[in-house]
RNA sequence: GUCCCCAUCGUCUAGCUGGCCUAGGACACCGCUCUUUCAAGGCGGCGACACGGGUUCAAAUCCCGUUGGGGAUGCCA
């Protein structure tokens, strides 16, 4: 059997799309899953949308997610170049091929011709086509533009006779078109650009791949690159066009309603792992109810066959849940390092590094993205001398408060050996001297020790903040 | 307008070769519980086969239609 080979072809426009993203991973994964090729291609064929930025940080963020192309144009590989404004020679050829053959023609007619032509047919009611008026342009009659200083663009011949093109779809089988309802497609535009159409089908073919994986956008223009194998007499690959990633109103998801990049959710402390496992379901499912999957167990599990064909609504809410899975399993040591970037002061982080990584651990179970770190750590790394809430404010400075703090400070001071037990055998001799009991006894305790009204259990609590930082801000607050 | 795709809880989905489905799981929501706080956790609840016709002893599952949604109709991809 052939070698699976497959890619992701984005266009350099901007910050990669959470739904290239998906398409990406689900081409990583067939090719993974049966040993193939995994081809990175850009598509940079569109100078006025072109993103001089974009390119690299696409690349950086596959890499983030962790499904790095296989050839492509940082690690190269034996089908480059892999840049589309790089093989312009190979669109010309074919184009040139295809007008030899009398498949292809230059037309000459302006955008506003076009546009024009466009509205009238909508108006009438009909599908709006390129009429092909420049079909019929003698060689005399292009001279003459020619020498005018017109460039033409290059369209493709659709057949004479009216016919059903079938595209076998992997996910949808048999989807019928009827030539009557194409067009005759711009193959070449006039800066010498090859259209997505063309461009496609003979870097597919270039590039040997096997198997086309792209979003159902695509179905619909996937018969005139039926058309275009034919014509150049070539072997089409096989399709399955993916299902949409739908906003919460179903349309197709766009920036608008929520972030849709990549970057986004980078940016907002979500890990790879969660992001890229919460995507492989949406669309797609291992048809039992596991949920948690590592990208070798996606690898494992993955099929074409279980893909789904209804589009996919993005919700934020089970990403949450998702990223919050990775989050608990994380090592502390490691998730304190994720968590870097969302620190505002990283010398704070340096300089109680041990302390940060135990009440990491206090906190872990309920932090949800990487960013909710920092000020889930502040009762731990509070400023002695930050201003407090008001409650907290008017507690402390309750005489009973004093003396309860003073009452901790001398049995927690006794405490051997530190800990979240020992702590809590000294608060029923508090609570025996104080005489306070229930919340009059916990609120006023953990206030003064945390300065805040809220947060972990407090026996964890004191146990990740040791015996000294626990004493110092009691003694504190006895003191007032 | 025309063409194409799709249709199970609010959302992601299981169900695909019809009977095991009084439709399963997850998220969200609600309740209880644990916790002398807030979360997290545990337990439970709410909640769907779009509609109408067929086919069949039997349909969420097959067929047709309707409705609804989406996509495509660019010298963008």
């Amino acid at each position: 059997m052939e070698t699976v080979r497959v890619r992701f072809a984005p266009s350099p426009t901007g910050e990669l799309h959470i739904g290239g993203l998906r398409t990406a991973l689900f081409n990583y994964l067939y090719a993974r899953r049966h040993g193939g090729v995994f081809i990175l291609r850009i598509e940079d064929t569109d100078r006025t949308r072109y993103v001089p930025e974009a390119e690299l940080r696409l690349m950086e963020m596959l890499k983030w997610a962790g499904i790095a192309p296989d050839e492509g144009p940082q690690v190269g590989g034996p089908h480059g170049p892999y840049h589309q404004s790089e093989r312009l020679p190979m669109y010309r050829q074919a184009a040139e091929e295809l007008m030899a053959k009398g498949l292809a023609y230059p037309c000459y007619c302006s955008s506003e011709t076009l546009d024009q032509m466009r509205q009238q047919q909508q108006a009438r009611g009909m599908p709006t086509r390129y009429d092909g008026r420049c079909r019929k342009l003698t060689p005399d009659d292009r001279k003459r533009l020619d020498d005018k200083g017109l460039t033409p663009v290059v369209r493709m011949v659709l057949p004479d006779r009216e016919e059903r093109m079938v595209v076998k779809d992997l996910i949808r089988g048999n989807v019928a078109f009827n030539t009557s309802q194409l067009d005759d497609q711009v193959l070449l535009k006039s800066d010498g650009f090859p259209t997505y159409h063309l461009a496609v089908v003979v870097d597919d073919h270039a590039m040997e791949i096997t198997h086309v994986l792209r979003a159902e956008e695509w179905l619909p223009s996937t018969p005139k690159h039926l058309l275009l194998y034919r014509y150049l007499g070539w072997e089409p690959p096989q399709y399955a066009h993916l299902p949409l990633l739908l906003n919460d109103d179903r349309s197709k998801m766009s920036k608008r309603k929520g972030d849709v990049s990549v970057e986004a959710y980078q940016a907002k402390g979500y890990l790879p792992e969660a992001l890229v496992n919460f995507i492989a379901l949406l669309g797609w499912s291992p048809g039992d109810d596991r949920e948690v999957f590592t990208l070798e167990e996606l690898v494992q599990e993955f099929s074409i066959e279980r893909i789904n064909k209804t589009g996919a609504v993005f919700n934020r809410d089970k990403l949450d849940w998702m990223n919050q899975q990775y989050m608990s399993r994380l090592p502390v040591e490691r998730l304190v390092a994720l968590a870097r970037p969302f620190f505002p002061d990283l010398s704070v982080l340096e300089r109680n590094h041990d302390l940060v990584v135990r009440a990491a651990g206090v906190v872990q179970p309920s932090l949800v993205t990487l960013a909710d770190l920092p000020s889930q750590l502040e009762l731990f790394l509070k400023d002695p001398q930050a201003p407090l809430a008001p409650e907290v404010d008017q507690t402390l400075a309750k005489d009973e408060v004093r003396r309860l703090a003073g009452s901790m400070a001398t049995h927690l001071g006794a405490v051997n050996p530190w800990g979240a037990k020992g702590f809590q055998e000294a608060m029923k001799t508090v609570q025996k001297e104080t005489g306070l009991k229930g919340r009059d006894l916990w609120i006023p305790a953990r206030m003064v020790i945390t300065r805040a009204g809220e947060g972990p259990e407090l026996p964890l609590v004191v146990e990740a903040l040791g015996r000294d930082l626990t004493l110092e801000r009691i003694r504190q607050a006895a003191q007032g």
